[in-house]
DNA sequence: TTCCTTTGACCCGAT
DNA sequence: CATCGGGTCAAAGGA
């Protein structure tokens, strides 16, 4: 229900319960609605990202814990700091205004704000896969990364504003408010992390993968228990075998109120994570182990989150497969800010969309050719993991889809185009980048 | 007793 | 319009 922007049971709560088809079930949906007491809220969220059903995905390939991504340098320095429009790097008055127009207006416009021309710089792109298994919290404070940009609270702050500014689109000013509040947090993330263009990770993960992998294979279970443990708590909703795929795969909410995050896995019969795909990006921060409220603690009813905790269902994961280390987990997430504050948050924001793949986004962002695409990433990337498979381990795909295309377009990263090609069956050229793709390519190639 | 997982059924979009 | 298939719901059972 969390995805309230499902028609039918979104409607239903609002109390006439007017399915004629399912009195009944409408009548549940409601009193559960009621009794969790999110219920009004996904509802709230839902609508506003409704109209935006495009679904770009990213793909993290194998080898990577999208937690890890979250960890890792690149992150930061991915949002961070470019000077340039589109990161926002600007100025902060320049990254506040952007983000409100964002916020306020999503639209088309906002695309074109971003040049996105800043092609050349590739200095920041360097990926640097640091598959340390820390906890989230620490990682991704790391200043390490920083290098050459983050320069402190402003560059985080911008960061945040960033990251804001695509993740939440609606929120968003006052959750601005909140997380620049909080200087110090990197922002982890983005959720980007998860963003973590799937693109990129297909190709240049791989590679990193394979270069690194002996060195990572140490961190091995560290990594695979952050994955199992991305930090934040899911709920399992439904398991379903697909067609075409021998692996059930399992259907996981994220339980904190107002986010909408799902995540589908599929393991092996092995138990082996085989894929992972998150949609949405977290709206709220990850919850932090220490604030682990105890089991007691928790928010009360069942069909609310508790989010603290580590979630059950991800922990068996990481027990059953110690080995994987990548098994992803990150979805798209945003931590913006450990603190209480954002839980709640109300906006709703729901998961913001991310800029996801670029792929998709081309022309037609339908929501519905997300799904493909999903499939079709994973295709890819399966290819890509091939070579990989021969290894113990196997290294499950994560995808992330994001919802709106404003995130896509104005990720806040720059990008520097490195090929462009035409995909059958897709007008529109496609653009490759290094590291990872921004939509922003992409619109150029449709200018071009 | 409460909460979580399982699982069959239902919904709905795609073909 | 019918069928297929993915995604979601929610009752039932288990811990």
């Amino acid at each position: 229900m969390a995805d309230s922007p499902n028609p039918s049971s979104g409607d239903l709560p609002a109390g006439s319960g007017g399915s004629p088809e399912k009195p009944v079930l409408a009548d549940r949906r409601v009193a559960a609605l009621a009794g969790a007491g999110a219920g009004a809220r996904y509802k709230a969220m839902s609508p506003a990202r409704l109209p935006i059903s495009r679904e770009p995905c990213l793909t993290i390939p194998a080898g990577f814990s999208p937690g890890a991504l979250l960890d890792s340098p690149v992150l930061l320095n991915n949002f961070k700091v470019e000077p340039s429009p589109t990161t926002g790097t600007l100025s902060m008055a320049a990254i506040i205004n952007k983000s409100t127009h964002l916020d306020i207006l999503p639209s088309p416009r906002d695309r074109s704000a971003g040049s996105g021309h800043e092609d050349e710089d590739s200095r920041d792109f360097e990926f640097k896969p640091h598959l340390s298994c820390q906890p989230a919290g620490p990682a991704v404070n790391d200043p390490n990364h920083h290098d050459t940009s983050m320069q402190n609270h402003t560059s985080s702050s911008s960061n945040l504003m960033t990251e804001n500014k695509s993740l939440y689109s609606q929120e968003s000013i006052h959750q601005t408010a909140n997380i620049s509040s909080v200087p110090n947090q990197p922002v982890a993330i983005v959720g980007p992390s998860d963003n973590m263009p799937a693109d990129v990770g297909t190709s240049e993960m791989n590679q990193m993968n394979s270069s690194e992998n002996a060195a990572q294979e140490t961190q091995t279970e560290n990594i695979a228990e952050k994955s199992a443990e991305d930090g934040y708590n899911w709920r399992k909703y439904g398991q379903k075998h697909v067609k075409g795929s021998e692996n059930p795969r399992s259907y996981y909410k994220c339980t904190h109120p107002n986010c909408e995050v799902k995540k589908l896995l599929e393991r092996s019969l092995d138990g082996q994570i085989t894929e992972v795909v998150y949609k949405g990006i977290h709206n709220h921060p990850k919850p932090q182990p220490n604030r682990r409220l105890s089991a007691g603690a928790v928010p009360s009813s069942q069909g609310e989150e508790r989010y603290d905790g580590a979630a059950p269902v991800e922990d068996k994961p990481s027990n059953i497969y110690p080995n994987l280390c990548n098994q992803v987990h990150s979805a798209g997430m945003i931590e913006p800010v450990p603190g209480p504050a954002s839980d709640d948050d109300g906006d709703g924001g729901g998961g913001r969309p991310y800029p996801g793949d670029d792929a998709n986004e081309d022309d037609d962002l339908d929501s519905k050719r997300s799904t493909p695409l999903l499939y079709a990433r994973k295709m890819e990337s399966a290819g890509i993991d091939a070579a990989l498979m021969g290894k113990p381990n196997r290294e499950p795909r994560v995808v992330v889809q994001t919802v709106s295309e404003v995130d896509i377009l104005d990720d806040g990263y720059r990008w520097r185009k490195y090929g462009q090609k035409v995909v059958k069956g897709n007008p529109n050229p496609r653009n490759f980048n290094p590291a990872w793709k921004t939509p922003e390519t992409e619109v150029m190639a449709k200018k071009q």
